[in-house]
DNA sequence: CTGAAAGCGCTTACAG
DNA sequence: CTGAAAGCGCTTACAG
């Protein structure tokens, strides 16, 4: 592997002009640019990452966190992920500034951007409400780099990266459990957050695309709780009550409140769900639920210290842009 | 964070001592050695990964890896998972070299493990069969760091780590699904590898701990098919006539050849099974199989390569040496 | 047993 | 716009 030495002399300059060159610090010669490039091109050069690292191990570097966490328990996980990953030795270096925010509210994330941008960043990470504000905003912030979390805003001038969940994949997922368990067929409801969040939308689909495998499964109806506890335990309890089904299957949040008119229920409900939290977990170890389809959460927090501590540190751009996290299915026995 | 040159400083000596003390090269007077190791210890010296992997960063390492894969589809995606791994930037100056074995048996292993002796190794990564002669042969390496892959010798002196899988966890999600997918309780037969490997007993305990939670549930036969797709075969064949199961869990290996058994039924057979191979995973996307419970094999190969990696290279000693990957349930729409 | 020096590959002031 | 020098934290010969 050539080094910049090596390239310095192949060129006949000095490291610090080559390091000029491969870096865009600019004030350079253009030819002596045209160079350098060449010469690093025909020889495959890659910096050593473990050099950067050793040089810049003095610095820190600032990562600004929007999230709306606040009143929504699978966001725990993706904090803990990121805070656990900031104080490992190997993200020596990143600073964490997070900003947790309620709801999607457009004009509190703004809020919050402004906050934190009265300090430097080195880079940002966001659960980004995808309105044409927010977009507008964000993009001025190039060169900054971004990481979308969780939900994505697509043409992006500077995003990094987006970390987040297959949905579609993940409704298939809940449809196979549903299939398992309604060998003979079945009435099935589901209870989602909002007919307007194309994430849930892809989960239905996708459940109803793997449940279609037995006609005798029939999805009878569909209905919103807004992720919401109290409005989740009135539509499911309505919905228990005017379609019977043999099965539910949650899609988004509020699955305590549903849970509540499960158990008053009369008749025994099977239930499939997403996302681990203390509450859910509960009632898959107590077996009031079949089972339960994660994105987990907290990789996905770890994952994006991890992808910009290479980044800005080491110098190493993610090799793609899309970091989808594996639905995993979680049983009575997942540990 | 303290550096050597600062402890020197302190301990009135050069970075040449503070570094034989600190890496026990041995030829330092004691009373320097203590005083250093004093100062360390008081200021909590770490070294600094960067600069040990930027000063060796020429140094190679050779792995020897000792693995019963011939003929075993498992260890194909171990084989996988440490050859992507090694090839990683990541992980240069590691060099794997891999001899592949058929079976379990005592005399080929010694035989393996010699010729890859007669050059100099810096690390053993080894599926161990867990006798005496071995265990001696093993233990007689030391200081040679030593990784046991998928089945572990128990008390050996330079075990570095061992990566593989909770097979009692395994055996109870496999119950879970059973579970699942009788509601109504039903017959099951088990067909395992061998009644003498702790692991499949392992299995098959786990797998009745989850089923009794439904009492209609009877696992009425248990019969061995010492991983071997022949007599797989027969064995089930002669299990379906015989006791008539609903469902099947083939628990090791042999699936293919069980499977077959399964198709010549006259009457509809659930089945769940261990591990991803083409074979077992064709059979889950045509819905012939309700699930796989796979133990990330890709993993567990990539794994041993990187703590290996941390170790020689970065001289990071795992955390903790038993590595369970955790078992991953996979249902027909599992990408 | 010990220390001074050079070097790993890169970056950072500094002087020109 | 450019180069020489020092330094990041560690290891490796080498001379004593």
């Amino acid at each position: 592997m050539i080094t910049i030495k090596e390239i310095a002399q192949l060129a006949g300059t000095s490291r610090g002009t080559v390091d000029r060159v491969l870096n865009d610090r600019g004030k350079v010669n253009p030819l002596m640019q045209e160079r350098v490039l060449q010469i690093a091109r025909e020889h495959g050069y890659r910096s050593n990452p473990y050099a950067k690292a050793l040089v810049s191990g003095k610095q820190k570097y600032r990562v600004g966190v929007v999230i709306n966490s606040v009143g929504n328990e699978f966001f725990d996980d993706v904090l803990l992920g990121m805070r656990d990953e900031a104080s490992q030795s190997r993200a020596y270096g990143i600073e964490l500034v997070i900003r947790e925010i309620k709801g999607w509210d457009e004009g509190e994330q703004l809020g919050a951007l402004d906050m934190l941008l009265q300090d430097d960043l080195d880079a940002l990470a966001i659960t980004p409400v995808d309105t044409p504000a927010v977009y507008d905003r964000l993009n001025a912030l190039a060169p900054l780099p971004i990481v979308t979390l969780n939900t994505d805003i697509h043409k992006l001038d500077s995003k990094l990266a987006f970390i987040g969940c297959d949905y579609l994949n993940s409704g298939r997922l809940c449809g196979d459990i549903a299939t398992l368990a309604l060998p003979k067929g079945g009435r099935v409801g589901v209870v989602t957050g909002s007919f307007h969040l194309s994430g849930h939308n892809q989960r239905v689909e996708g459940f109803r695309e793997a449940v279609a495998v037995n006609p005798l499964i029939q999805v009878t109806d569909v209905r919103e709780n807004n992720d919401d506890n109290d409005l989740s335990y009135e539509v499911t309890h309505r919905m228990i009550a005017e379609c019977a089904p043999d099965l539910i299957y949650f899609c988004a949040a509020g699955t305590a409140g549903g849970m509540q008119a499960v158990r008053e229920a009369e008749r025994a409900i099977k239930v499939v769900a997403v996302d681990d939290s203390p509450v859910t977990r509960q009632y898959l170890e107590q077996g009031d639920m079949l089972a339960l389809v994660t994105q987990q959460p907290y990789k996905q927090g770890s994952t994006m210290v991890n992808i910009l501590y290479n980044y800005l540190v080491l110098s190493l751009r993610p090799e793609h842009v899309h970091h989808y996290m594996e639905n995993q299915v979680r049983l009575r026995h997942s540990i």
